[in-house]
DNA sequence: CCGTCACATCGATGCTTGTCAATAGTATCG
DNA sequence: CGATACTATTGACAAGCATCGATGTGACGG
């Protein structure tokens, strides 16, 4: 390990061999290079789960599987255009999905998108 | 389920019943009303992989086990400063470590903070 | 048909963040 | 020691975002 730290002091490593690509099990973070589309996508989920008042939010509708938007400005501590605009934004990221009955909005979390994002970084 | 609808829109579900807290498996996230304060410890943590250019460098990184800052600014097109200011924050979130050798800075991913991430999504 | 209620949208505002040029800090080499 | 190379920090600026009051849009209920 003396050795290769000295031989990394060596040689400048301004290149990186992105075709390498070893049969990592899985995972698009760890295969390889992303591509900047899918960095992007990505990111938009991650920026939807990257505020705390969100993060609340899902909890809140994890835990019971159908929520209305009513019941989480209390909890939360938001007005109702906030609680709107992050609800929107959660369910752009298709992290939770919205069924409108009667004058109400009845939220529920989509398992399925949590799993997905769960595999992406378990490598 | 229709005579269900019905009765949903008959009573108005201002209240949240949080104590219920059913013995689902695992996760913060589902496990019941998330606190003030764990909600924004994991939103630092999305808000680090909120970012197009910090998931391209998290990939690179996990691609190699070491990667040198300067072996970052090309394939993600972006300046010294900036560069150095994505891996702070990756840093910070426990995702990435850096070491320094020489004059060179080596990045190399946490794979346990992505487990834990991962497991938090994963109900 | 009109008042009420739940939600969405708009506009404005203050704060955060991504970006880079300039500069400072530090290790290496001749 | 002086020059060079890699990284971190600072300062500044533009873009994005969270927040809320005001207003618009449907859906009930009398």
């Amino acid at each position: 390990m003396l050795v290769n730290s000295i031989v990394e002091q060596m040689s400048h490593p301004k290149s990186i061999a992105v075709d390498e690509k070893v049969v990592s099990c899985c995972g698009p973070l760890v295969g390889g290079a992303m591509s900047e589309v899918e960095a992007g996508d990505m990111a938009q989920i991650f920026g939807a789960l990257s505020d705390p008042i969100r993060l609340r939010m899902l909890s809140l509708v994890a835990s019971q599987d159908e929520v209305c938007s009513c019941s989480l400005e209390e909890p939360l501590g938001k007005s109702q255009p906030t609680i709107s605009h992050h609800t929107r934004i959660l369910a752009e990221a298709g992290l939770i999905v919205g069924e409108k009955r009667g004058r109400w909005m009845w939220w529920h979390v989509v398992p399925e998108r949590l799993e997905d994002v769960a595999r992406i970084l378990s490598s």
